[in-house]
DNA sequence: AAGTGTGAATGCGTTCACAGCA
DNA sequence: TGCTGTGAACGCATTCACACTT
C-alpha cells in the first residue's frame, strides 16, 4: 500500500472519535461535510483521506456510521488490545499509568518501571512499580507492544536502547531530548516544554 | 515579517537546546552540519530556517554559539518569564504543575485550579490549588499569559471559553477533544491517546 | 578550504472541480 | 438532486546546488 501521511492518520483518528459520538446520538449515516466540521477540516479532505483506503460511502447519501467506524478501527489497528509498559514512575510516568484515556482506546498498561528503590513496589492504579533491572526479562516474557518513556532527558536514550534491544517496536517518548532508534522501530515524541515555546513564539509575534 | 511555518519554530527550539548543550561543553562556534546532526535534519534545513530571521553565521566558519543562542532566545520570546495557569488538578494537571522542565525554560506556574472541593487547598510544588470559581477574577488580576487545560474532555471547551473571555491569548490543551478558539488566540493540543493510536497504525502496517 | 546564504527545483499534502453513482 | 470519489492544480516546506565570504 501507498505510504500514508502522518497527518492523514491523525485525522482518521479524529473521524473515528466523532463517529463514535454520532453513533451514541443514534445517527445511522453521516456526510463528509459533517465529519469535516467537527475536525476543523474540509469535506474534500475527509473524502481524500478515506479514499487512500477504499470506498466507504454511498454517493448522494454519505457514510454508514457503523460501517465506517468499523473500517477505521480496522485501518488504525484499534480492533484489539495493545500492551504498554511505562518506563519511569515519576510525576509524568505515574500520571500516564493512571490515565483513563489509554484504557478506553484499548491500550493496557501492563507494567511500570523505575530505578528508584523508593518508588519500586508502590501501586499505581492496580499496577505495581517494578525494578528497572527487570526490564529485559519482563519484556522477553510479556512481549509488550509499546513502551512509554517518562524519565529525565539524560536517561532517555539509554533506556530506549534497552527496550528496543529487548524487542519493543513502538515507542512514545516524553523526555525532552532527541532520541534515535533503528529503522524498524517507530518513535514518537511528546515534548511539553516545546509546545509552550511555540506558544511563546506566537505570543511574541502576535499582531498588535 | 513573513509567516513562519510551525515546523520551523519547532526546529529553532531544538537548535537552541543543542546550542545550550554546546555552550556547556565549552564550544565557541558551531556549523549548520553539527546543529543538523543533533536535530535529525540537514545542514541546508538549518541554514534555511535561520535565514528567515537574518544572517547569523560567518562563511567558512559557522555560527557563534553565544550569539546564535541569544538570537534564538530573542526570536522565540524566551528572554523573559511567562506566567502559566493550570486548569484541572487531576493526575495530569498536578504532574504538569510539578514538571521541572517548564520552570527551566522560563515558564512559571502561578496558579492551579480545580472544581473538586476535595482538591482545592492542596499544595502542588509550592502552588496551592484554588477554586475554579476564582478563575475569572484571578486572571483579571494576575494576567497570566498561557493557560494549560487538563480537565476531562466534556469540560474542556467550556473552560477554554472562560479563560479566553478572561483575556488569556495562548492555550495548551491536554483534553482529548477538539477545541475551538477565536482567531486572536493561539491554541495547541497534546493528545496522548492519539499518539498511541498513531503507533498502533504503524505497528499494524509495519513491513513484515 | 570550509561553510554560509539563497534562488531554483523538487516533492508532497491540500484544495479544487467535476464526473459518476444513488 | 445530493454527495462521493478522484485526477488535476495549487501552495508550501524541503532539498539542491552554487555563488559568495572569511
Amino acid at each position: 500500500m501507498k505510504r500514508i501521511a502522518e497527518s492523514t492518520v491523525r485525522r482518521l483518528s479524529a473521524y473515528l472519535r466523532f463517529l463514535e459520538e454520532a453513533a451514541a446520538h443514534g445517527h445511522q449515516t453521516i456526510s463528509s461535510g459533517e465529519l469535516a466540521a467537527q475536525g476543523g477540516t474540509t469535506s474534500a479532505q475527509v473524502r481524500k483521506d478515506l479514499s487512500f483506503f477504499g470506498s466507504f460511502g454511498k454517493r448522494g447519501l454519505g457514510y454508514s456510521v457503523a460501517a465506517l467506524s468499523a473500517s477505521l478501527r480496522d485501518i488504525l489497528g484499534l480492533g484489539r488490545t495493545w500492551n504498554v509498559v511505562i518506563v519511569g514512575a515519576g510525576k509524568i510516568g505515574s500520571a500516564l499509568a493512571q490515565y483513563q484515556g489509554f484504557r478506553e482506546r484499548g491500550f493496557t498498561v501492563v507494567a511500570v518501571y523505575d530505578a528508584d528503590p523508593a518508588l519500586v513496589g508502590r501501586t499505581l492504579d492496580g499496577v505495581v512499580v517494578r525494578d528497572q533491572r527487570e526490564l529485559e526479562t519482563d519484556i522477553a516474557r510479556c512481549k509488550p507492544h509499546i513502551a512509554l518513556i517518562a524519565v529525565p532527558a539524560e536517561a532517555a536514550q539509554a533506556l530506549v536502547d534497552r527496550v528496543v534491544k529487548a524487542g519493543v517496536r513502538a515507542i512514545l517518548n516524553f523526555a525532552p531530548s532527541p532520541i534515535s532508534v533503528p529503522p524498524h522501530v517507530t518513535l514518537r515524541s511528546v515534548n511539553m516544554a516545546l509546545e509552550l515555546e511555540i506558544l511563546s513564539y506566537a505570543l511574541v509575534n502576535a499582531p498588535d
